[in-house]
DNA sequence: CTATGACATGTTATAATATATCTTTATCTT
DNA sequence: AAGATAAAGATATATTATAACATGTCATAG
């Protein structure tokens, strides 16, 4: 009566908690590209790995070193920017605009609409689904007659962990 | 009971509509920094000054080529970026994100949290206040502990009249 | 089996965006 | 006027991203 029912709960699950290893990720990624009927090559594969392997946003020239180093050869940018913009394509990626960076999507079985809490203290970002947000947008876009194809929503600020630890110093 | 009072209103009081030239927003600027004892210097103001008679996002670049027309002189880029950060730093520009372009902020006056239309058909931006979207963020970030300092929230799509003109054609 | 077509990647060069650093100038303050 | 402070000028360079063209890979039609 008084709220929606929805609540927003973090997509938190990450390896840490032992839930999914980034092995596992891919593999589902891979499996999702299958059943489009689009390929997940090695390099796609690869980036994608690096960037559950990284665990925070990470640049495109951060991802290309890190692809050389674990390939042991040198990767051009075009290489990398390609395989990006094709996983982003897939949904399997999000880029977080406010940094110029990328993460690896955490439901890209779901048609997914986050919004990212981006930490200025620890350079981590959490991906949260809050389909309340994603309505009031749709209504604003519809009074203004406007059709919205994407939508980039990002809080910049410090999380918890860094906000005690900084108390504490 | 069901819903929350507040709608939006899009802040599109722009001076085509006859409401405020540019001349009067700098002005209002001017005297907002006045207020709080920063300077409205001539550069900072010619920044503003072109940011609202362009009339859409504007890069940097872009901006200093403005700069330099109008000021028959050249500048280079961190003299721009400078003025670019002040106004921002006090809430009269905008960044948007996803073009890495800049805005004028439509109400400066106000603690300001906007809502960016972005038509990537003419390429125009809607400024918007939507309180709730505010409200549902501040609670998202209190779920997870998180300090929020920022928000970047940009639509990307086709406005209206590009939509009309689409169809048309 | 090899020609062909579709897709992915390699390679080179360059565009677009942004900042670091140091110097100079303007503006207050005393 | 001297010294302190803030702003802008000037030079160089860092960072992010794409254009354009060449090559490789793989399935399959001939």
């Amino acid at each position: 009566m008084t709220k929606a029912p929805v609540r927003p709960r973090p997509c938190t699950d990450t390896d840490s908690r032992g839930r999914h290893s980034a092995h596992e990720r891919v593999a589902l990624a891979a499996s999702i590209c299958e059943g489009r009927g689009v390929q997940m090559t090695a390099l796609r594969r690869r980036v994608l790995e690096l960037l559950w392997a990284s665990g925070r946003p990470t640049g495109a020239y951060e991802l290309i070193e890190a692809v050389e180093l674990r390939d042991s050869r040198p990767v051009a940018p075009p290489t990398v920017y390609r395989a990006l913009h094709f996983l982003m394509a897939q949904g399997l990626v999000s880029r977080i605009e406010s940094l110029n960076a990328y993460v690896p999507c955490a439901h890209p079985e779901r048609d997914h609409d986050c919004l990212f809490f981006i930490c200025s203290g620890c350079r981590a970002s959490v991906e949260l689904e809050d389909p309340r947000i994603g309505g009031l947008l749709a209504e604003d876009a519809a009074g203004l007659g406007f059709v919205a194809t994407r939508r980039t929503v990002e809080v910049q600020g410090i999380c918890a962990q860094c906000a005690e630890a900084g108390a504490a110093a």
